[in-house]
DNA sequence: TTGCGAGTGAGAATCATTCTCGGATACGCT
DNA sequence: AGCGTATCCGAGAATGATTCTCACTCGCAA
């Protein structure tokens, strides 16, 4: 089963019109290239390396998918996030993709997402405000990173 | 007043006992150089970029430091982290320094320590073990970033 | 059609980090 | 104390991810 047969959950048109209107605010276009990007983004789950999205798409070339990419972030729709190696990973802004966390594998370097329960999602809101607030700092955002072994790496 | 007064609050002299047996298991030193890191690490109560270090310890050279970080890095004595900026930031490792979180300026890259409150921990502690759970994970350690705006960049 | 601003791709440039290597230093052994 | 060996040190080169440059192309509007 490919992706593009369950794509209507995967990349509502909502997101793309978004992103284009965003885009046309700042005088800059919705290119194929950049949709391409957005959809391996969507459809990866999980932030993706530049490696990764190189060899999703042959012939892409290095510099652009560098450029289209902090293009993306500039707008807000594209964040990056920093694994255990040191390739920066890409993954679509929770705007659009949904609040969630991420599971690391230590050993490989493995991004995955999770999605938290509500009951979580609450307790961490409210520490993060109080916490937060001690310091002066005002929290927009919050991240959970949870550290470990991915089933592959568990078996040795 | 100079750091070295207060020192007794700040280092213990377990924890240098504690990573000078390390090393030693691993027939390695605990330089003089090595021992400055540390102490660097423990007073300064964030996580340092390479640059910080350097221009607190002049005439460190820059290779030196990035080895010996890497040194400690490998018994498990300091952690890395990212940031917002394309600097890795170094702190000593929780087992060291105790456990908290970051508080991440998104504007300015700063990075600040919080102490998570007892209460948030637990609901933490299971909410990790929980979803990791779920996926085939072995979760061993977490950390949350509250991302927002440090009281300097507020004023804004 | 023409003009202009944005996008593209190849390669060079940048910059944090890692590696290399000759010399200095510390620890174990006799 | 003297020696041998393994580790450490510092300076600079090498690496590699990311960013920049620039000439060319493309899409849109007058």
């Amino acid at each position: 089963m490919s992706a593009q047969e369950t794509n209507g959950t995967l990349v509502p048109p909502s997101v793309h019109e978004a992103i284009g209107l965003r885009l046309a605010g700042l005088d800059q276009r919705y290119t194929p290239m950049r949709r391409v990007l957005v959809e391996t983004l969507a459809q990866a789950g999980h932030p993706v390396t530049i490696p990764e999205i190189l060899s999703s798409a042959p012939g892409l070339p290095q510099s652009s998918a560098y450029r289209n990419l902090t293009a993306l972030m500039e707008i807000g729709v594209v964040r990056r996030v920093a694994g255990a190696d040191d390739h920066g990973r890409f993954e679509l802004a929770e705007e659009l993709s949904g609040h969630h966390h991420h599971l690391v594998c230590a050993r490989c370097g493995k991004v995955e997402d999770v999605h938290p329960s509500p009951r979580l999602e609450r307790a961490l809101g409210e520490a993060a405000r109080a916490v937060a607030a001690e310091q002066g700092y005002e929290v927009t955002d919050h991240q959970l990173d949870l550290m470990g072994l991915c089933p592959l790496c568990v078996e040795r």
